[in-house]
DNA sequence: GCGACAG
DNA sequence: ATCTTGTCGC
């Protein structure tokens, strides 16, 4: 190994490249995907709006038809950065209303389709979809979660099909999008991100303004941290309708970023920090994990140069 | 040619 | 996505 091998400056991407061709399957996928697509309410705590309060029943509910929301998942995936072609997913459960994690598991391996935008899920999905099949396997049927949030969009998307309607559809599971920074549809105006922050910081509407496209809202631009201007980005997954989606980040969320998509992404990006371990995996479950150095538990929000700018 | 561009 | 230090505020 002379260092010229290992020159940092062909580095980055040594080869993941995606061919035209390629791309041309994964947005059929996705136009395929977008058919199965539901935006309806099924299951009773989604009907019902109803979460779990500390006063809940300490039962162990059976998800499907329990009419209390009080597991939700979060699925995130975070890769070296001198090499897009390995990464780590993580899924995490928190329970609400505690938003303590009660499961937590992790796959790393190689990933070959590299980051293109608008085909997220193509890249993304396929090692989320390892990570939820162990926990279907071994979560503790207790800790299972009722709805999932993934780190990207939902249906707002160019081709209505983003990473969380592909988790949603083949997972067959309430599922929504929360995307940390705007993504702008073609047909929106240059200055709409702008529009929007202006509007969220004015105060003059609510603490969210909806994003809408082709006489439809596919999203909503939600601030969720006082501490924070820049709102996230919820859309439908599927399977839920979007103020749901809408309830279940705010139930959620005690930063700007939703409890269980930020533990998931603290996790995953420790396993990449940890490095040596780039094949392999890590169920826990049950509360008391004792995994890596504990990695949940931040006592205050994250330090942030995103301060509240008004005027 | 240049900028934009979920993660 | 990833790299970074200090810095401001509760």
């Amino acid at each position: 190994m002379t260092d010229s091998s290992k020159d940092d400056s062909s580095a980055q991407n040594p080869d993941l490249a995606v061919s035209p061709d390629m791309l041309k399957d994964f947005a059929s996928e996705q136009c395929l995907l977008k058919e199965c697509i539901s935006e309806q309410n099924t299951q009773s705590w989604q009907r019902l709006r109803r979460a779990a309060t500390s006063s809940s029943p300490w039962t162990n509910p059976v998800y499907a038809d329990w009419s209390v929301l009080r597991y939700v998942g979060g699925l995130d995936l975070s890769c070296p950065k001198d090499d897009q072609k390995r990464a780590c997913a993580a899924l995490v459960v928190t329970e609400l209303p505690s938003l303590k994690v009660v499961y937590k598991d992790f796959i790393t391996d190689r990933v070959n389709v590299p980051y293109v935008p608008g085909y997220l899920g193509a890249r993304e999905y396929p090692l989320m979809g390892r990570v939820l099949e162990r926990m279907r396997k071994q979560c503790p049927e207790q800790f299972k979660p009722q709805v999932l949030l993934v780190d990207g969009n939902g249906i707002l998307h160019p081709r209505g099909c983003g990473s969380a309607c592909h988790v949603g559809v083949k997972e067959k599971m309430p599922c929504v999008g929360v995307a940390k920074n705007f993504y702008r549809l073609p047909k929106w105006e240059a200055s709409f991100e702008d529009n929007i922050r202006g509007r969220l910081s004015a105060g003059i509407t609510d603490d969210m303004v909806d994003l809408e496209h082709d006489g439809k809202i596919v999203g909503k631009a939600v601030r969720l941290s006082k501490n924070s201007g820049k709102p996230v980005y919820v859309s439908v997954g599927s399977n839920i309708d979007l103020d749901t989606a809408v309830w279940v980040v705010k139930l959620c969320s005690k930063y700007r970023i939703p409890e269980p998509i930020r533990q998931a992404d603290l996790y995953s990006r420790r396993i990449i920090a940890s490095g040596g371990t780039i094949l392999g995996d890590g169920t826990d479950c049950g509360g008391g994990v004792t995994d890596l150095p504990s990695c949940v538990g931040e006592p205050e929000e994250p330090n942030h140069k995103d301060t509240i700018h008004r005027y």
